[in-house]
DNA sequence: TGCCGAATGTGATGTACATCACGTAGGTAC
DNA sequence: GTACCTACGTGATGTACATCACATTCGGCA
């Protein structure tokens, strides 16, 4: 499908916007394309954009005292990333994005967004329930944390998206999870 | 302050309404008062309100097995709280919501938010912002369970609101930071 | 093809926490 | 006053995890 098609049905489900109306929200989009490997937003950056993902794996991560990293967030294609509090707040990154895998995202300012949102109620609409959705998977992955043991968590998680299995590395998995690499490792071979 | 100016004031810091706006917008919102240990909702209810704080405490909290309960959120005065997930997606609640003090607040239906937010561009706005902020904090939560220890986020949650020390008994605090009554006990009185 | 670094497996050991058990103090009901 | 309940402290013990150390495998690349 082409790029422009797959924000369109992906606004479509939440918000009502005319043909008009979405060639111009969509004008504001900047395509671009990522190499595995390559740094969308590193700590200490300014924080002006938010992605939205067309293909690839990004991942959204959080490096303690310079040795232990916690992924925020796996950014497959239809979900929304960057460092949030950065760029709501116009404060530095605290936390990085890279590419998983080759990938291809549509680029929205910070600026433009809120430019859209006063100009299209039914964009700001969209980007309401956007972020309650976002809000409430977060608030879901925390009582997950309270409620559920390491290997629970790697099950719900791998049951939600199965392809991760083939395309994350271990140790970026242990990393989501929040357990040590070994950790997860004896996990999965201690029991079927 | 009266009940409609602390509403007031605290959309005001976010959306631009005029008083006309503002008093009807206000004309949803039905005023409540209950006493300590009363339950707003219970799991199992269905979920037609969410709730703003005008004064005291009450708990957003999850049990687990029917044993363990986990509080997912203090709410305090100008806060919001509810079962989103269940109001959202008009399911049964899976949270429960009680007071720990005597409280005041202000219902507002999920009906009644939708119809104001497509009615008024400026309310659309500020609960975009509201969930925003949510969603932020759900997200540092989350960091600061993964990063630090039970020790880090005890004396992190008292830093950023010091009078739960003396307002919600000890067992709470535990509930809130995932970790046995026991523990927390152990904690502050082993330094210090 | 052979090399190298990244990913992964696995043992030994230490530790932060849960859990169980029991004790005490303060508040409230009768 | 007595009874009871809730909050809270604290010891003993078990366990899930981290950490360190080292071995092994694998994919990409010179």
């Amino acid at each position: 499908m082409e790029t422009k098609e797959i924000l369109k049905q992906h606004i479509a489900k939440t918000a009502t916007l005319t043909d008009e109306q979405f060639d111009y929200l969509f004008s504001h989009f900047k395509p671009q394309s990522y190499k595995k490997g390559q740094v969308v937003i590193s700590e200490g950056d300014k924080v002006d954009n938010e992605y939205f993902v067309i293909s690839g794996c990004l991942k959204a991560f959080f490096i303690n005292d310079e040795i232990k990293m916690y992924i925020l967030q796996f950014a497959m294609p239809t979900w929304w990333t960057s460092d949030y509090g950065a760029l709501y707040n116009h404060t530095r990154a605290t936390i990085s994005i890279d590419c998983i895998t080759d990938a291809e995202v549509l680029c929205l300012s910070n600026h433009d967004r809120e430019k859209i949102c006063s100009e299209l109620h039914q964009a700001e609409h969209f980007f309401r329930w956007r972020t309650n959705r976002g809000y409430l998977a977060s608030q879901k992955r925390l009582l997950s944390f309270m409620n559920n043991d390491t290997k629970a968590r790697y099950e719900e998680l791998l049951s939600l998206y199965p392809q991760l299995y083939n395309l994350v590395p271990k140790h970026l998995i242990a990393a989501y999870l929040g357990v040590s690499r070994e950790t997860l490792s004896r996990l999965y071979h201690s029991h079927k």
